[in-house]
DNA sequence: CCGCTAATGGAACTAGAGACCCGTTATGAG
DNA sequence: CTCATAACGGGTCTCTAGTTCCATTAGCGG
């Protein structure tokens, strides 16, 4: 991206009240609209700017492609954290957790940007970058969870939690991504069971070691 | 896509002979160069026209856009069937069976080609439906193995083959285009633990109801 | 409240992807 | 072998995404 040198790609920290910040919120929304209502396809930075009522020229300036403006668009998402909730149990816990993502892979607005953003992510590197602090984020608020299973000795101690907590979310996106069944709430329970059964059976374990043979 | 119904998108059957055969052989050989060098993002119809020595008019006739020529790759690819190995086990034929898939989306060549596909799919219906065709030969081609686990009794008898066979995909798909680790022959022996574990367990069974509570 | 300047916005400009015209080549039926 | 025509290919045109220029607006330090 030769336009980082060219221009500030954020405004940085000299001037970012009221105006810049109004534009931002503006663009991102308009940007989440195409989105939902045309796709990626048509996601054009000029359209962005008319339905923002923004000049074209502020969106190229301070975006510059369309993976850097989905790229903001999820870090802008990252921020808005989703309460944990806790059932006692390691398969109430992740059950929870598959239908919040089932839930979020459903949603026509949600969805239409996951799968921008995943597909920008395949060619540019700032938006894998993007997409790997959000999930990382993610995974790290659901953790704590396996890591209560463990106390609890539900699981072996050596289990790493976010190895469990990504093998939940992996047949969910797989299904929105590739095979393209519906995501219903029995696949999210199925995706919760199977983590489950894995994390018991010592697959999950740190070292090299796998159990169900 | 109007230029499905302005052109031919296949020459269909009439003439497929000789030079028909020879410019498809040479464009997607070319694609595949571009797409393993520069990415997705490069994919430009008329480079790819250049670099086949075909016109470029001739690429545009017959595949029109970028997501065609992808999809028509993938296609392409499913025809190369890969023999299936038969280990005895299911842990042992799943585990065949994932590193065979990690093995895939380590080659670079063959990554950028599903990364670029995958990409398409997300926007593009044609290519989204190419997708699943491919996967849908790829599952039952294995899953026959896991019948042959079920009828060993191994695992439960109203287990869902095909829905193991996506098991042990899921996790590796889910490295390549979520989280980014590396995807090593330790995580590929580890999805098929999982898949292992999970069919035990009746994760995979046909009705609603869940094991491993 | 003033003024400096960061940031925006309109408008004209450019490049290149993709569409089209029409002449040329060579496949495959008879 | 011959010929009708399916399929290819060069050249040109169009249309629009992205760039640049410069005038205007409005944060924010003083």
């Amino acid at each position: 991206m030769e336009l980082e040198t060219r221009y500030e790609a954020e405004p940085g920290s000299v001037r970012p009240g009221g105006r810049t910040a109004r534009v931002r919120a503006a663009v991102l929304r308009a940007a989440e609209d195409v989105l939902a209502e045309q796709g990626f396809a048509h996601l054009d930075l000029a359209d962005v700017a008319r339905r923002a009522a923004v000049g074209k020229t502020t969106v190229y300036r301070r975006w510059g492609t369309v993976a850097n403006l989905v790229a903001d668009l999820l870090a802008d998402m990252a921020e808005q954290s989703v309460p944990r909730t806790e059932t006692g149990s390691l398969l109430g816990d992740l059950t929870a957790n598959a239908r919040l993502v089932q839930r979020t892979l459903t949603d026509p607005r949600q969805v239409a940007l996951f799968k921008a953003v995943i597909a920008a992510a395949t060619w540019d590197t700032r938006t894998a970058q993007a997409l790997r602090r959000f999930y990382d984020i993610r995974v790290n608020e659901w953790a704590p969870c396996v890591q209560q299973a463990i106390d609890r000795t539900e699981i072996p101690p050596d289990t790493d939690p976010r190895e469990v907590i990504r093998a939940v979310s992996a047949p969910l996106y797989y299904r929105l991504l590739i095979s393209g069944e519906v995501l219903d709430q029995a696949a999210a329970d199925r995706a919760a069971a199977a983590a489950v059964a894995g994390a018991r059976a010592g697959v999950y374990r740190r070292d090299g070691d796998r159990g169900s043979a």
